[in-house]
RNA sequence: UCCCCGGUCGUCUAAUGGUAGGACAGCGGCCUUUGACGCCGUGAAUCGAGGUUCGAAUCCUUGCCGGGGAGCCA
């Protein structure tokens, strides 16, 4: 709809961030051309609380959320209640925590399609006297058979021609908790010979003696998702009902329930999934790795939920950011790992106040500078960013750096320290390594270096140059921490195949988690807040582990940063 | 075998009968008190075969490939 080429040039041009358009998004505004739903556009987010909500959901969210708002409508945060077999309210708080948390706001109240199992039992009675239910005596392995095959039709249910007296009744004392579980179920009276499976008279309604976490024993019957889905769209006006692409094959259904009931109708569109390398994203396999204890639980940071990202230091901005880039289509891709990492670095490189912390520390003294002194020197907190000011960084004769900055036999095109070489320490000196300490098998356990007084801050008067600049704590200011260094929670891009005879567990990273202890942080960072994160010069970006407590404090490596030496090294090792 | 939906650079996506473009990833370079960031450059695609058309990624036919579908789950 855009209404000259100068605006799609512009939208077009390098660099400039734009929202692209989509199907969904393109339908949408054919819908608002044509008046279909007078101007209207309400949308909903409807979670089944039996699980934490994961990166997959946060594009769902994205969608929803973002389209109401481009066009000024409204959007639900409904959950899909329907199942107390498998909810729970835990899960319902830390959905909407999640949702609020990536910084959406839903009209309120928040819905359950348990608001509706009142509205939607005497539907299910309309459309029995309308001769459009039956009650079906069948058990599940009898339904089964007679539903037929993928190629072959079914065949009619025994029960399907029963009254309406009597099926009204027996529907009754259903309700009325006179059958035990299985025992029947009611159905939709439609086509046992269709080619689609869902319209041979499905199920709306099985009996299940459970507590719903809302509607505690009210009720031991409960509707299908069929049966509550588009009714509870309807109820609340929704026009555009937006889900995944697995839905396809109901929206036949979907569309036979509010036509019989003759209600509002709105429009199910359906959109591919989100699928990322080395990730899973099913509600039952995320279960199953807390359950079984293979993560520390759902928000453990190498989990793909919400929960455990945040926790891991991913911003919403990021999220969202990433959502809005990946697009919405039917095609059935995986987008790599890679493009999200993009934008968490993309948003915290702008956001994190830099700070230096060494993992793996190695002992550095400066053999010409005074035993006992200790100097304040300034530090940039953000390079990109005048108004984040400075910090004061303490300076010492004994120092500690990266034992990745250190090698005593460089290899080509090695820029950091090695004996004879100079570096320069960030916001520093320039230090000259002169000498390697050794233990008994050989290791290198302290480096001997005489730095310049006169490149105090880091800058040569003379004007000399120096390849590298590294990261460094003054030994003896230094704070205590440990990091937890993460890496892909699976070593297949694809962690669901699998060898023969094997699961998805088999893919599992034994290096997913590595814990560092022992690591030294610049004093600065001393009591700094949960979740709070930083870039720690030349590594990364860090926050704030829950875990931490005052003098102990716990830090999560978000993202590395992009290492384009390690890419050489590697390069050269073939 | 039956039904539904898909197939555009390595990956994701745009082009809606009229120049196949962008992002990420890759590669090369510049810059640099982060081997970061940034900047510049570069290679890289319409599943196949027919057809319609002045013109096809786009429309038609057909083949091939991929995904989903036989819960009293959602």
């Amino acid at each position: 709809m855009s209404d000259s080429n100068t605006a799609a040039t512009e939208e077009n041009a390098p660099g400039t961030p734009r929202t692209p358009s989509n199907f969904v998004r393109d339908i949408i505004l054919e819908d608002l051309r044509t008046g279909k739903y007078q101007g209207r556009v309400h949308t909903r987010f409807p979670p089944e609380p039996n699980g934490y909500l994961h990166i997959g959901h946060a594009k769902s969210i994205c969608l929803n959320f973002g389209l109401a708002a481009e066009f000024g409508g409204r959007t639900n945060l409904r959950f899909d209640d329907t199942n107390p077999e498998k909810e729970e309210q835990e899960y319902v708080d830390s959905i909407i925590d999640n949702v609020r948390w990536l910084g959406f706001e839903w009209q309120e109240p928040v819905c359950y399609a348990s608001d509706y199992f009142d509205q939607l039992y005497a539907w299910a009675q309309q459309l029995v006297r309308a001769g459009k239910a039956f009650v079906c005596d069948l058990t599940a392995d009898e339904m089964r058979r007679y539903r037929g095959t993928l190629t072959e039709p079914g065949k009619e249910s025994p029960y399907r021609n029963r009254s309406v007296e009597e099926n009204l009744d027996l529907l009754g004392r259903m309700k009325a908790g006179e059958f035990p579980d299985g025992a029947r179920t009611l159905r939709a009276k439609i086509d046992m010979a269709s080619p689609n499976l869902n319209m041979r008279d499905p199920v709306m309604y099985r009996i299940l003696h459970a507590e719903h976490h809302r509607t505690g024993n009210k009720w031991c019957i409960y509707a299908m998702y069929d049966f509550a889905h588009g009714q509870s769209d309807s109820i609340e006006g929704i026009t555009h009902s937006i889900c995944t692409l697995e839905f396809e094959d109901h929206r036949p259904l979907y569309d036979w329930y509010v036509d019989q009931l003759g209600i509002y109708h709105p429009q199910q569109i359906e959109f591919d999934r989100l699928n990322l390398t080395y990730t899973l994203l099913s509600k039952r396999k995320l279960l199953q790795l807390v359950q079984e204890g293979h993560v520390r639980g759902w928000d453990d940071p190498r989990m793909p939920t919400l929960s455990g990202i945040r926790r891991r230091g991913y911003t919403p901005e990021a999220i969202r950011n990433f959502c809005g880039s990946i697009g919405v289509s039917k095609t059935n891709g995986t987008i790599e790992l890679g493009l999200l990492e993009h934008f968490v670095r993309e948003d915290l490189n702008r956001r994190a106040l830099r700070a230096m912390a060494v993992l793996r520390p190695l002992r550095v003294v400066i053999d010409n500078y005074p035993e006992g002194q200790v100097e304040e020197l300034d530090a940039v907190n953000h390079p990109e960013d005048e108004s984040a000011g400075t910090r004061k960084v303490p300076f010492s004769k004994v120092l500690y750096i990266e034992q990745d900055d250190f090698r005593e036999d460089p290899p080509k095109q090695y820029y950091r320290l090695s004996p004879g070489k100079e570096v320069r320490l960030r916001w520093g000196y320039f230090i000259r390594c002169t000498s390697v300490v050794k233990d008994a098998n050989g290791g290198i356990t302290e480096v001997h270096c005489t730095y310049d007084p006169e490149t105090r801050g880091g800058n040569a008067p003379d004007g000399r140059k120096v390849k590298a600049t590294i990261h460094w704590v003054s030994a003896g200011q230094a704070v205590d921490a440990e990091v937890r260094v993460y890496e892909t929670l699976f070593t297949r891009e694809n962690p669901n195949e699998v060898e023969e005879g094997q699961d998805f567990l088999s893919n599992i990273n034994p290096a997913s988690l590595e814990v560092l202890t022992g690591c030294k942080l610049e004093p600065s960072l001393r009591g700094a807040p949960a979740f709070g994160y930083y870039q720690f010069e030349r590594l990364g970006y860090f926050c704030v582990d829950p875990d931490s407590a005052p003098e102990a404090p716990v830090f999560n490596r978000t993202v590395a940063l992009r290492d384009s030496w390690a890419k050489i090294e590697k390069r050269g090792k073939g």
